[in-house]
DNA sequence: TTGTAGGCGTTATCAC
DNA sequence: GTGATAACGCCTACAA
């Protein structure tokens, strides 16, 4: 059986298309009454919109191409919940392009058919508009950053400084020595991230404007195990109690899956202090820092679709802090 | 100024629509000359052809929706490469959707513009088909497994035992005991991968088989950093010369690392076989099971192509086997 | 506020 | 072989 379509809507509802096209996009007022004749018919027919159709009628693709490094999947999964939800709500679809390498990237950018696909870029982490400069590609579409900073486009990101220093305040309250897991990222020159960099950054600001210092300093991958390891270490050679600063939460899991298989007792031995605020982390007792990731994503989507509407001012950025949820282990 | 269309070209080589639309699609024979033509208007106008016109006229999506796990990146990478090479042959294109968790299945299928979006589907790694039916949502577009194997469905997939057994072959014709180091994967029952596992059952076969036996078998996390650690371990308890499988070249790699930092000669003192020949082994002098990813991809694409052209005959399933790369650490 | 008609860039179906 | 021309499903004037 045939998909139904706007006619089909029309003829049910007794209305004409125009009308059905209207109640669809939000149009100028439509009369209560006869809008929901329509939407009545749309659910009796289970009509969804072709958006092929509506894309080769508007002269747009209705599509938003999203740049998504292949990373960390909890914080990328909220972060498209974000995305998708603004982008959805704007009847724009969104396509994901996972950047595994360089070479991905230069097929995206070397690509034909995506050119006609993408009314506007979401690049996640990365800034790559500087290689758009070097490949001597223009951005023909309008861009927006998200989870990082640029000059000269918009841009929503985290303050990861302020996370970092807002997890130093606390923990410089706190008895005993203070030390510090962080994370090393192996990246080439394109593919960088400053998150970590930046976290640890505000920590010691804080802790030394507290006018106390950080003991241990030790880092890992970003690997359950490894970290494991390296919280072993880090727990032989402390006094108790201590505090320790982990820059992501799966690290500070790692870390407290070591504490506990010590015996020892969390928040009072060692207090810990998370980043991310993973879903996990509430059943835990993890204290950490919380992202309003969605909410950076939802913003960054709006941003771009303000930009699609015609917006021609300058570039925006929008700024998001952490907040310190305390549990149980600090 | 506005892209060229379909129509530009035809007036420029002064033909009608029709035929340009017969060269675009490899159509009923064109005649020789005025195919030329019509190509020389083509590349003179640098037109492109709107991929949502198409697909608003032929009512296909035109569209391969490729199911991918966020994982390994390099495999991936040369899948994505060898499924895009085929589609974009036939002219379709490829939406590719990130597997990062069970939510993000979910919306895939759940979404409403997605059912539009795809003719065809291709589901990486995981055999997804199982969902489907318990989600009581039935597949409505044509199928294809790669890198995974699964009843009543077409599929492409790596012979991992045999790739294992060619390691285990020839592994046991080397002096010195037989060490293994694998790969531990924390999947949940959704997300299972039975790579590895095939991998260390073909190895083990072919080594009893030729009478010999595995001494010590560690198992490491996915990770460089681990893997190093675990290889130190290795190190510590064996006699040389010895051999070791690494189950993925990722660790192969680390375990290389350690073997030179202790002063030892691989090939001589240790010999190794990784699994997966990435880029960067034979820089490395690894000796290692390649893979043909990519033609795995290819013919993947290619099946859900010919079920896309009509054919209705019964599952398919193709069976690639890794060949075994001598260079120097064994 | 609402219906009608023209157009978007293709493909497919005819005649020629 | 090739050229008209009618779909395809929607959006957007324009008219009513």
């Amino acid at each position: 059986m045939r998909k139904p379509t706007i006619q089909d809507v029309a003829r049910l509802a007794g209305v004409g298309v125009g009308t059905v096209s209207r109640v669809l996009n939000n149009h100028t007022a439509v009369k209560e009454g006869t809008r929901d004749t329509v939407l009545k018919a749309m659910a009796q027919l289970d009509y969804t919109p072709n958006p092929h159709a509506r894309r080769i009628a508007g002269g747009k693709s209705y599509t938003i191409s999203v740049l998504l490094p292949v990373m960390t999947t909890e914080f990328y999964v909220r972060l498209l919940n974000g995305l998708e939800q603004a982008f959805q709500e704007a009847r724009y679809d969104v396509a994901i392009f996972p950047l595994m390498d360089q070479s991905r990237l230069e097929r995206y950018l070397g690509s034909h058919t995506l050119a006609y696909q993408a009314d506007g870029l979401v690049m996640a982490t990365y800034n790559l508009t500087q290689l758009f400069n070097e490949h001597r590609l223009k951005l023909n579409q309008p861009a927006v950053l998200v989870d990082a900073y640029g000059e000269g486009v918009d841009c929503a990101y985290m303050d990861n400084v302020a996370g970092g220093q807002l997890a130093g305040e606390y923990t410089a309250r706190l008895e005993g020595p203070i030390h510090a897991m962080w994370v090393e990222t192996e990246l080439d020159q394109l593919f960088t991230t400053r998150v970590f960099e930046d976290r640890r950054r505000g920590f010691h600001s804080a802790v030394s404007a507290a006018g106390r210092q950080v003991e241990i300093e030790l880092t890992t991958s970003f690997d359950a195990y490894a970290a494991r390891t390296v919280a072993a270490g880090l727990l032989e050679r402390t006094s108790f109690p201590c505090t320790v600063f982990a820059s992501a939460d799966l690290i500070a899991a790692s870390l407290l899956d070591e504490v506990l298989a010590r015996g020892l007792t969390p928040g009072q031995d060692v207090s810990i202090i998370g980043f991310d605020d993973q879903p996990w982390a509430e059943a835990r007792g993890l204290t950490t820092l919380h992202q309003p990731v969605e909410s950076m994503g939802y913003e960054a989507a709006g941003l771009l679709l303000n930009r699609l509407a015609g917006f021609k001012g300058a570039p925006r950025a929008r700024k998001f802090t952490p907040s310190l949820v305390v549990r149980q282990t600090a």
